[in-house]
RNA sequence: GGGUAGAUGGCAGAGCGGUCAAUUGCACUUGGCUGUAAACCAAGCGACCUUUGGUCUACGGGGGUUCGAAUCCCUCUCUACCCA
């Protein structure tokens, strides 16, 4: 299910086969928590190009639930999206809504955010939800704390990271065991442990022992400075088989995915590109003839924030060497400032499709330097 | 012509003798967002300076009372409404 087709340095140049179609590494998702990328739709993702999509067990768990989906036959049709899907956990909700969930060994109990209701969040359930939604790469139900964390509360991570992983193995392999090959979907471990050299590798060692589809990195971008991401990329990924997808999770700044292209990850995803967008920072790039170096050692680009007075009289596209839609269709800068100064949803839907746009772009670019190498 | 109520920072609107360069909201400016509780959050928003502090100018104009006034008094101007 995943070819590994070309290196340059310790980057990596792939295929990786689901369930709805091939999708070309490295990559990114756009991601679409409640089923939906804010402000855009299929016909935006036509003309970006994504492969695929990134949606969430938790939220779709609380709307629209477990029995639609199935009633309905899955995200895929419910959402008119018929390539591939991944979906997290809600391993990263145990973290964020840290407020409203109690840990236990068996799994979480949280407090909804919409109404208060309580559920309790196992492994199997992760599992159970991922089912209905269909999705083509699931991820283990995890757990991970923030950075700093103490040695202890890291290694508590790695126990039951692990000791969920393995259920959720049971539970995904016994399912897909009476499905055809052609419609399996893939289960990916989730290595965690901190920034703790031999935590991170015995979850892995631990995780390769239950064998997944792919290997995730987690519990990274929780604080950190970039520096220790990098070094925990630098202890982790020879822990993992080559001939697995690598995917970390939550990252990054354009520089950061590529930092971790060059240390041999496969998959990224990040609410970066969309949410600074909605809030009116923009990636342009600095260099006409490209965004990425041949030899993947810089990433030329800068953040702008259009809703700055700066760009009033701006007849500037947001990038004039960009070629998405948005830049392509001629409306300037000033326009689009003025479009966040009346907060008219225009504004966010076209700076979206822009960062997204970058980000798609800069992912084409790598391949293309790992496959001309 | 007579009466009543008002006039506060870009706007709205508190304050009614000191703790007021002035609550709050909006607008504006600048930052921040990393497996999305995020169309969110934070800071700034009279001027100047030797900037955890200081000086000056400010609550319609002018004058006064007071140690001290956005706050009290007089007067002028303007606004709204009511009566002729």
């Amino acid at each position: 299910m995943f070819n590994l087709k070309a290196e340059l340095g310790g980057a990596r140049r792939g295929t990786l086969r689901t369930a709805h179609g091939d999708i070309e590494t490295p990559f990114f998702m756009p991601i679409a928590t409640k089923g939906a990328v804010k402000y855009l739709d299929n016909s935006d993702f036509k003309q970006l190009g994504n492969q695929i999509l990134l949606s969430n067990a938790y939220h779709l768990y609380l709307r629209p639930g477990i029995e639609k989906l199935n009633s309905f036959g899955h995200l895929h049709k419910l959402m008119n999206w018929q390539k591939p899907i991944l979906t997290d956990s809600g391993g990263f909700q145990v973290f964020s809504l840290a407020r409203l969930r109690k840990l236990t060994d068996d799994g979480v109990v949280f407090n909804s955010h919409i109404d208060g209701k309580e559920t309790f969040f196992t492994p199997e359930l992760s599992m159970e939800i991922q089912d209905a939604i269909g999705s083509d790469i699931r991820m283990c139900f995890d757990y991970f704390p923030g950075y700093p964390a103490d040695y202890d509360v890291a290694k508590k991570s790695v126990y039951l990271t692990t000791a969920w992983a393995l259920r959720c193995k049971q539970w995904h392999d016994m399912v897909m065991q009476k499905r055809s090959k052609s419609v399996r979907s893939l289960l990916f471990g989730i290595v965690q442990g901190s920034s703790y050299k031999d935590l991170r590798k015995s979850s892995a060692q631990q995780l390769l022992a239950v064998d997944f589809d792919g290997y995730a990195i987690g519990g990274l971008a929780v604080g950190e400075p970039p520096e220790i991401m990098y070094e925990v990329l630098d202890n982790v990924v020879p822990e993992l088989p080559t001939n697995k997808p690598r995917y970390l999770m939550g990252v990054g700044q354009p520089e950061q995915v590529l930092e971790a292209v060059k240390r041999g990850v496969d998959m990224f995803d990040c609410v970066l590109p969309t949410r600074n967008a909605r809030h009116g920072q923009v990636y342009i790039r600095t260099q006409q003839d490209g965004l990425v170096a041949q030899d993947l050692s810089e990433i030329y680009y800068e953040k702008i924030t259009i809703k700055g007075a700066i760009h009033d009289l701006s007849e500037l596209a947001l990038d004039p060497f960009c070629e998405c839609y948005t830049c392509a269709s001629g409306y300037s800068r000033a326009y689009i400032r003025h479009l966040f100064t009346i907060d008219d949803p225009l504004a966010k839907k076209l700076t979206s499709i822009h960062n997204l746009s970058f980000y798609v772009q800069m992912m084409a670019e790598i391949r293309e330097a790992i496959d001309y190498a």
